[in-house]
DNA sequence: GTCCAGGATCGGA
DNA sequence: TCCGATCATGGA
């Protein structure tokens, strides 16, 4: 008989520059949530989380030391030193040495692959707050209750025997029929998911591309989010014009093998600093 | 009313 | 191969 873990509040000390607000809020991921206390609240890998900041440490509120090592301790990337990564991003040049001082404390979130795929499906053409509410109904509707009000991600397979009709409530318009196409080739395993993971990540690419409504940028931010590909460096209208304003003579080879978090300090720089 | 949003698809040059 | 129109929806 399986007897309840005990839960408990976790403390880290912080490492790095580890900023929850930067992490949560720089497009990376869309479940994530400030509460009236000043902390998030979010889901992930069907489970809940309360996680908030008190001066030199972060708390993970009400979860357990198998939740923290199986799952908080991976999607946090708490492995990877980041303070290494920026010394390493500052060699490119000054400008991205000049970003990465903006907002250090961005870290990458290993999210599971289906839903990085089917969340940035919803994203293409379409706006935060918007992506936000379609990912809520889309759990709401066809998600699990995991407790009060909190719902689980939709498995590919739990999407896979609707038709387009039934995601009419979602609200998200000509992006229902990509859902699904999504749904199908995964759950049926044409299309397998952790093997492209390990791929060489052109051919990775190519293969996430064979989903209708999956295009260069879409296939590049689920091999950065939900792969943990850290080469990967999608493009989407804010990074081109990062691109032609800060990086016009560079191209995306030349951010090395941390291509990918240059991208989100990038991103997150450009996004919040827009002018003219 | 027009424009835009972490784009992709389609048809026609 | 490249380019413009089109695709739903909702907020500015």
């Amino acid at each position: 008989m399986k007897h309840n873990s005990i839960t408990n509040n976790i403390e880290l000390n912080i490492v790095d520059k580890f900023n929850l607000e930067d992490t949560f809020n720089c497009g990376q991921c869309f479940r994530w949530e400030k509460t009236d206390d000043n902390s998030f609240e979010g889901v992930a890998f069907d489970k809940y989380l309360k996680i908030t900041k008190k001066t030199d440490k972060i708390i993970l509120m009400n979860t357990s030391k198998e939740d923290f090592e199986n799952v908080w301790k991976d999607y946090f990337d708490l492995s990877l030193n980041y303070n290494y990564v920026i010394s390493e991003l500052e060699k490119i040049n000054d400008k991205m040495k000049k970003i990465c001082n903006y907002s250090p404390g961005i870290r990458i979130l290993k999210q599971d692959p289906w839903e990085a795929l089917c969340s940035f499906i919803i994203s293409q053409n379409n706006n935060i707050p918007r992506i936000k509410g379609i990912i809520n109904r889309l759990c709401e509707n066809f998600g699990y209750q995991i407790s009060n009000g909190v719902y689980s991600f939709p498995k590919a397979n739990e999407l896979s025997t609707l038709n387009d009709s039934d995601l009419d409530i979602l609200k998200c318009g000509f992006r229902s029929k990509y859902i699904l196409d999504a749904a199908k080739k995964v759950s049926s395993g044409e299309i397998n998911l952790n093997n492209i993971k390990k791929m060489k990540i052109d051919l990775a690419r190519k293969e996430l591309q064979k989903i209708k409504g999956v295009g260069p940028k879409v296939a590049e931010c689920t091999l950065l989010y939900g792969m943990y590909r850290l080469e990967a460096f999608p493009m989407d209208v804010w990074m081109k014009r990062a691109m032609e304003k800060i990086f016009s003579d560079m191209k995306a080879e030349d951010f090395g093998q941390y291509a990918g978090i240059a991208q989100q300090y990038i991103f997150n720089y450009i996004r919040t600093n827009f002018e003219s």
